[in-house]
DNA sequence: GCCAACGTTGGC
DNA sequence: GCCAACGTTGGC
């Protein structure tokens, strides 16, 4: 099983909000970079763990945990000249971005604040502390994901 | 193929 | 709101 960090800004879309959503279940729909996208298309399988982290957020931190439950397939709000993520060089016949499906597993008993995951020992070579890293879908190694998983007092799972 | 200009991300 | 870092675009 590999893990991942999901990016979401807390007043676009929170953790509470996949809470809520029916069956705590959405598609990750709008991720518009290309090593995004191959992560979403060839590398989430289903089951795999991910880090919801509010970024652009007060605070910005992980909030919580969520599964794949389906894995890659095309991003449809990329066909519709109506959508924000609209890309006109992107059709069905062969889609340029793709999306997964995440479910809920989990929040956090409290927000991992950025500031605090700085100074975990263990975690200084994690993408998402890489100064300039702006990846909104990223891996997160076994260890880094047992090392934060303790550090919130969760199950490593 | 180079690279300047531009738009976006995201921490602060 | 600012701005550094990054990815993409397009002229040449």
């Amino acid at each position: 099983m590999n893990h991942w960090l999901l990016k979401s800004e807390q007043d676009v879309f929170s953790f509470d909000d996949l809470l809520r959503a029916p069956r705590r279940t959405t598609h990750w729909d709008g991720v518009r970079n290309y090593q995004a996208r191959n992560t979403l298309r060839d590398l989430m399988k289903m089951g795999d763990r991910c880090f919801f982290y509010h970024s652009n957020s007060d605070p910005t931190g992980i909030a919580g945990i969520c599964e794949v439950v389906k894995e890659g397939y095309p991003d449809h709000t990329a066909f519709d000249p109506r959508d924000p993520h609209h890309d006109p060089k992107s059709v069905r016949e062969a889609p340029t971005w793709f999306m997964v499906d995440v479910k809920a597993v989990a929040a956090l008993p409290r927000i991992l604040t950025l500031e605090e995951l700085k100074r975990v020992k263990g975690l200084e070579r994690m993408v998402l502390l890489q100064r300039g890293s702006r990846l909104s879908v990223q891996p997160v190694t076994a260890k880094e994901w047992a090392i934060i998983c303790r550090h919130a007092g969760v199950p490593a799972v």
